[in-house]
RNA sequence: GGCCCCAUCGUCUAACGGUCAGGACACCACUCUUUCAAGGUGGUAAUACGGGUUCGAUUCCCGUUGGGGUCACCA
């Protein structure tokens, strides 16, 4: 039956960029659609005027494009859909269920002032309501500014949450809303409302911060006399404070771990794992098993906290999955942002063969990668200047010896194996440990005391670039 | 403050009345490597508290505490 097919939305105003929370609620749209065989679609709130802009819009579309993200329908604009809005809230005026209120900005805060501090919350008086229609006729007619407002029912509103199970409210406690302002423009609730009732929209599926929107938005559905979609209210993504995510908590957009070298699939699969569990221990999870597991009955109702080390370990998983060759061309990208130099495109391979296994993301690759092709981008990290410090003279002597070893190496010998061989030979006729011997070449070459095997590094950077980075390293220290 | 939501290792989570409370990240140890890592193996670590219900509670109910959301002519 055509009409059971479940259709979703993901509804984000384009007021700022695609953050973390959002793309998991897009990806759980998403999900809930292509495992469902329903429709996806996409709506732009941008009613706020002030403060949409066409660049938070793309970039927003981009983000979701990154993701994997594909919608149906759309995107389709809010803002173009004002006159139904409009039209809706004048037809429940007109049905007598909102009324038009005068009381100004200015007056209404004057009310919320003198009913204050006594401990409820603020609710309109209902003033305007009990006006005469005369009184309300004669006050259009001297061109008093007016807003539409909603009769808020004295009754209960409940709903059973996909997520949450059943969740009560009571009219009583909620205020009378304004569904259209005094220029004539609607108010969110009304739109969204409107918005889903036209688009058919089946399943609800949004961030939990719009629970106390939900029993306003369902009192306008049966207002409307419209049916009532499914809800799915999904928990908030944290800080690692435990605070609501923001911009001080550094990277909240999907673009800044895009820029940090995280890959898209990696991202999904992280972010499907926050409030939600696949069951079975499952962790790293294709696409297709994503789908084949997704419920949203396996939603989880607490708040999860943002842990990038995680994201980051996931995404060292995908890479060390992924075959060197994926990485050349997002690699050269970074290379080219860094101004670093590399000729062909070809050429990166094997350097991204040797650091590719202890790299977490695309960033850490490529300046990997950099300071293996330019000893200009060697920086000495905290460790390396510790190790420094305590070999003191050692650290000369040590990297003058080997390069004197190294030396003796043809071009044609310089490969892993027979440097490998050249200096242990050096360490059983000097009688000193091997690794006091490699360390300092890791060091000099790196800047760093992680690396592959150390053979392998010289292999990789090259007998010429090695023996003139190991000499200056010595002359530079000794 | 009113209303609403939530509560298992530091973090992400499993458990849908009976488990030595499981897995993953992080951390620690060991192992492999005549080298640092990566990898492999193992370990430390949790049911917020108090009452019930039950033969038996992480699980069901109530309260306390703690966190979060929301209360606009914003979305």
């Amino acid at each position: 039956m055509i009409n059971t097919l479940p259709r979703v939305r993901f509804a984000p105003s384009p007021t700022g960029y695609l953050h973390v929370g959002g793309a998991r609620t897009a990806l759980f749209n998403w999900l809930f659609a292509r495992k469902t065989g329903g429709v996806f679609l996409l709506r732009i709130e941008d009613t706020d005027a002030q403060r949409s802009t066409d660049e938070h819009t793309q970039v927003i579309l981009d983000g979701l494009k990154w993701l994997g993200l594909d919608w149906d329908v759309g995107p389709v604009f809010q803002g173009a859909e004002v006159e139904r809005h409009r039209a809706d809230a004048e037809r429940l005026l007109a049905d007598g269920k909102a009324y038009r209120c005068f009381c100004t900005k200015e007056e209404l805060e004057a009310q919320r002032k003198a009913a204050g501090s006594g401990g409820d919350a603020f609710k309109y008086d209902r003033r305007c309501d009990r006006l005469s229609a005369e009184e309300v006729k004669a006050r259009i007619e001297s061109g008093a500014p007016n807003v539409i407002r909603f009769r808020m029912p004295d009754e209960e509103i409940a709903w059973d949450d996909a997520v949450h199970s059943r969740i009560v409210f009571q009219g009583k406690d909620l205020d009378d809303l304004v569904i259209l302002r005094s220029d004539r423009t609607p108010i969110y609730n009304m739109a969204v409302v409107s918005d889903d009732i036209a688009m058919r929209i089946t399943h609800v599926i949004r961030g939990d911060d719009h629970i106390s929107n939900t029993p306003k938005q369902i009192a306008l559905y049966r207002a409307l006399g419209a049916p009532i979609p499914i809800f799915a209210h999904v928990p908030m993504i944290l800080g690692a404070d435990g605070k609501k995510l923001s911009k001080r908590h550094g990277a909240t957009a999907v673009g800044d771990y895009r820029n940090l070298g995280i890959l898209p699939a990696a991202m999904r699969n992280f972010l499907a794992l926050m409030g939600w569990s696949p069951g079975e221990d499952r962790e790293i999870l294709s696409e297709e098993e994503m789908l084949a597991l997704f419920s949203l009955e396996g939603i989880q109702k607490k708040p999860a906290v943002f842990d990038t080390t995680k994201l980051e370990w996931m995404n060292g998983q995908y890479l060390s999955r992924l075959p060197a060759q994926d990485l050349v061309e997002p690699v050269a990208r970074e290379l080219d942002r860094m101004s670093v130099n590399y000729g062909a495109l070809h050429v990166l391979l094997p350097y991204i063969e040797a650091v590719k296994a202890r790299s977490r993301t695309i960033l850490d690759i490529a300046r990997q990668v950099a300071v293996r092709l330019d000893s200009r981008q060697v920086e000495y990290d905290e460790k390396a200047r510790k190790l420094m410090d305590k070999m003191g003279a050692d650290y000369a002597k040590s990297l003058t010896a080997a390069t004197g070893t190294l030396r003796a190496l043809e071009e044609s010998e310089w490969s892993a194996e027979p440097i490998l061989e050249a200096l242990k030979a050096r360490v059983e006729s000097d009688g000193m440990k091997l690794g006091d011997l490699l360390q300092p070449i890791r060091v000099a070459l790196t800047g760093s005391t992680v690396s592959e095997p150390v053979n392998e590094l010289l292999a990789v950077v090259g007998r010429s670039s090695s023996l003139a980075r190991l000499t200056a390293a010595a002359e530079r220290s000794g």
